[in-house]
RNA sequence: GGCCCCUUAGCUCAACUGGAUAGAGCAGCCGACUUCUAAUCGGCAGGUUGAGGGUUCGAGUCCUUCAGGGGCCGCCA
């Protein structure tokens, strides 16, 4: 249902009569023509480039071209205006019937309105969060955990069949450190005495967990060595943070499908399994790395290593997968993770990760690259840093010093809604500033509201039609007689609302539900322009009390902009209002 | 030293992956509230897209050199 595809494979079809005609050579690529909406709407409807990337390969001049695709095209009743411009643009004007049949689509689709294939059913796992189980979720999190799941969200609406994956770290050297901290806690729950020194985390929220663990085995780990009891508490330990974590995560109303788990990998084979499959493909070597340049050389000392040959796919150096020591880097069991999201027969894998794991990117996409002998693409996106304010002033987060933002306390100061809004109306590689205050601010410089309102303002015309016996109901409204929307201003928003599906397709191509955002703002300032042309002009109002089936159009329109708005604010996870308080 | 990201109006950011005269908001100035919630709208002003070079019908976008900011660089995840 996608306006521009439509007239775009109108134009083929003129450009394939007019090489049946011999106007254009035989054999011409079409593939660049293409049909968008043009920078400024006085240009018209929509524009096409077809006359200017077809002339060098026709040899033909632009404008030659233009002209003949021009007549053909208003052949069509869809087109009532085609006029050459500029270098050879080809500048389309759309009959009034074209928009009121697309605000009837709208209605009769709902939310299903902009609903894409592109996607065709391939099947993409989408990891992101994956934060370590060590604590509570913070603001960094947060960001990622917006992005991932409004990507996660975007890509189903556009026709792809998503997997939405935490990984948990629960097998490294980190988790012992967790344990450690908790046997404090357990301790101090006893009445211990206890300090807290470097290499353990210090942070309140583990004084619970202590508690638990109290509660659960009674006095059993006291004054016992830690090969007594170390297991256990890393299990009791790291499963109170889970718990911890997706209740974190539901708070922001992220639902994963899938937990995986890293410690799953180990003692089972799986890592062995991984590195053994790159062996096979003779990318497993024993060596020594070149030192860093630039980089402490007086810590260096060569050592030899297993390495990883990931620089046949594309890194700049070999990579470990061993220490010295014999045991595991960090890296190995990711590799072992990926291989697992391999065998599962994903067609497409994205990872979001912090822009502090970007030296990361090229290993991990080198090594999935391996796996799955080219196959499978990874996708790697980086969330930049949020930087905190209160009142324009810098918020600075220690973790050491236990002031740190968790997620639950942006959660608790401005909303689910505010979060996840204002944290998608920037590019995920910029970074965000997010002021505490100003997000909260209901004023036109904060986006959320803006939109938000423009949906109340809809229900709230619905409301009033309701009371001044309009039936408003959706069958009602797709019955509408929308010949009767023939204001420019009005034709206005139907032409944004036709945006909606190809935006979509756009936004979902290049992984950037921001784009959403952006659109979303743009459609609520159209509804808000036009409402306000009601106050001078009040044939233009929505309600027309003496005049129902007017009324039903205009609010048809106005009922179509809040279904739109509703679909996007669904991907971005973002609830719309029905009305300001 | 190397790799990745960033640099667009006074400020915060867009720009449909190569299209027409680079757009919004805030701040500034002028105007619209006996209203369909003005939490909104209309208008004015604001630019050598960090700098230079290149590719072509056409560059904020692609290539290259340089400057500035951030991130990362074996046995931490």
């Amino acid at each position: 249902m996608n306006l521009f595809s439509e007239i775009r494979a109108l134009v083929l079809a003129a450009l394939e009569k007019m090489t049946a005609d011999g106007k254009l050579p035989t054999g011409l690529s079409f593939d660049a023509v293409a049909v968008e909406p043009p920078r400024d709407p006085l240009h018209g409807d929509m524009a096409t480039n077809a006359a200017m990337v077809l002339a060098k390969p026709s040899g033909r001049k632009p404008r030659e071209i233009a002209d003949e695709l021009a007549a053909s095209l208003r052949q069509d009743d869809r087109i009532t205006a085609a006029d050459v411009a500029g270098p050879g643009f080809l500048n389309l004007r759309l009959a009034p019937a074209v928009w009121q049949t697309l605000i009837k689509n709208v209605l009769e689709h709902g939310q299903s309105f902009g609903r894409s294939s592109v996607g065709a059913g391939q099947r993409v796992n989408v990891e992101y969060v994956s934060a370590n189980p060590t604590g509570p979720l913070h603001v960094g999190h947060t960001r990622g955990a917006v992005f991932g799941d409004a990507l996660a969200s975007l890509l189903d609406y556009a026709g792809y069949a998503v997997t939405r994956e935490y990984y948990i770290n629960d097998g490294g050297a980190q988790v012992d450190v967790l344990a450690r901290s908790v046997y404090l806690r357990y301790l101090e729950a006893h009445g211990r005495d206890v300090a807290f020194e470097d290499g353990t985390y210090p942070g309140d929220y583990l004084i619970p967990v202590g508690q638990a663990l109290k509660e659960k085995v009674g006095a059993e780990f006291i004054d016992k060595g830690e090969q007594f009891w170390l297991a256990d508490v890393r299990e009791f330990a790291s499963t109170a943070m889970m718990d911890m974590i997706r209740e974190d995560l539901a708070l922001l109303g992220v639902k994963m499908d899938h937990f995986f788990s890293e410690k799953s990998l180990y003692g089972t084979g799986r890592i062995e399994a991984a590195i053994d499959k790159l062996r096979a493909k003779g990318l497993i070597y024993e060596g020594v790395l070149e030192p860093p340049k630039g980089k402490k050389p007086e810590d260096w000392e060569p050592r030899e290593q297993t390495l990883f040959k990931s620089t046949e796919h594309g890194d700049d150096v070999d990579r470990p997968v061993m220490k010295s020591d014999g045991s595991w880097t960090y890296f190995a069991p990711d590799i072992a993770y990926h291989s697992d999201k391999v065998d599962r027969d994903f067609d497409l894998l994205i990872d979001i990760l912090g822009a502090d794991h970007g030296g990361y990117v090229k290993r991990m996409k080198a090594a999935v690259s391996a796996l799955s002998d080219g196959k499978v693409p990874l996708e790697i996106k980086l969330t930049q840093l949020v930087r905190l304010y209160k009142d324009g002033e810098p918020f600075k987060m220690s973790k050491r010093a236990g002031t740190f933002v968790t997620l639950r306390d942006v959660i608790d100061q401005v909303g689910a809604d505010v979060t996840r809004f204002v944290m998608l109306t920037r590019k995920n590689d910029a970074p965000l500033d997010f002021d505490f205050n100003k997000v909260l601010e209901q004023s036109r410089e904060n986006p959320v509201f803006y939109v938000q309102y423009a949906h109340a303002r809809v229900c709230s015309v619905l409301r009033r039609a309701s009371e001044a016996g309009i039936a408003v109901d959706d069958a009602r409204l797709q019955a509408a007689d929308l010949t009767l929307l023939s204001h420019p201003s009005e034709l206005a928003v139907a032409k944004k609302l036709a945006e909606w599906p190809r935006l979509i397709e756009i936004a979902a191509r290049t992984n950037e539900p921001h784009r959403v955002a952006f659109f979303l703002y743009e459609l609520a300032s159209e509804l808000h322009a036009l409402w306000n042309k009601g106050n001078d002009e009040p044939s233009l109002r929505f309600v027309q009390e003496d005049d129902p089936g007017t009324s039903q159009a205009k609010i048809a329109l106005a009922r179509a902009v809040s279904v739109v708005i509703s679909a996007g604010l669904a991907i971005l996870g973002v609830t719309p209002a029905e009305e300001m308080r």
